[in-house]
DNA sequence: AACTCCGATGTTATATCATTACACTAATTG
DNA sequence: CAATTAGTGTAATGATATAACATCGGAGTT
């Protein structure tokens, strides 16, 4: 199924550049950071998006519309059920999966006679750092998104 | 915290849209179905919108980037934490919520030391309904989302 | 009534995110 | 070689969401 072949110079880049970085960026920002490459098109990112997507190297933040490079120590081949945890204040990421709460999803499919293809956890908030260091709004690194 | 003054017009009729409709709109779509009604730009929308996501009577589904009316028997006020299963078939969407999966959430946040302001799960996958009728792909009934 | 405040509204323009369509290249395979 | 498949470059378009500004109307005061 995962396909597997070597990136291509477009993919690389991509997934370099949102290693990179901190925080998830949107694929006009990535497009912004890849123009010295030679990008020069949304496509060209959002087509290198697509097959990193495919093989979970990055993942896509709904909540955000925004991506990040896969963090976990995790094999996402196994398709196993990961949670993100996003601060508003840094915009820093956390992935993190539980087998108790994947058991209680199959339980209401199964239940339900529900076909599951994917499951979308984001859970927003603040992290340690920024809960100690600033309020829930005032900024003590804003994290700048985008540009 | 909770407002809950009455609904305006604008607001009413696109509660009215939501809850007449089975499956999620998108505001693109909500503005097309109240054009009849007076209604001219998406922001007329946006707006109404706004306040029904705030009060809890509609929820947005990022996965769909379309909305819905909370059509759930639970007290959104309690601020529990709620799961959307949605039909890729037949686009329909189920809300439900479970206790275990909320303590794990918890559990987690609080190890992490991570304030949880929102909590966002939405399943994908295949209704009971058109597991029978269809196939994985095969449209049954397509459910067209928009116009 | 006149004044102020505040939420809602109407309208135009713009920003942001994502895809369609088409022509082309390179590697693979029979 | 021809056929197939994945990837690429470019332009145009579509879909989703917000900014900015003027206006309106009710509630509470004076
Ligand atoms: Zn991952
Ligand atoms: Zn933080
Ligand atoms: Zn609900
Ligand atoms: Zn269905």
């Amino acid at each position: 199924m995962t396909d597997h072949r070597p990136l291509t110079r477009n993919q690389a880049l991509v997934l370099e550049t949102l290693t990179a970085c901190e925080e998830p960026l949107s694929a006009y920002a990535i497009l912004d950071r890849l123009r010295g490459e030679g990008f020069r098109a949304p496509l060209q990112v959002y087509r290198a998006l697509d097959k990193l997507l495919q093989t979970g190297l990055v993942h896509r933040l709904d909540s955000l519309k925004a991506f990040v490079a896969c963090a976990h120590p995790h094999e996402h081949g196994g398709e196993a059920t990961v949670a993100f945890a996003i601060c508003e204040n840094c915009a820093r990421v956390w992935e993190f999966s539980d087998s108790t709460i994947e058991d209680r999803f199959e339980a209401w499919a199964k239940a339900e006679n529900f076909l599951t293809r994917a499951t979308t956890i984001e859970i927003s908030g603040l992290c340690a750092a920024c809960r100690e260091a600033g309020a829930p709004g005032e900024p003590g690194q804003p994290g700048e998104r985008g540009a």
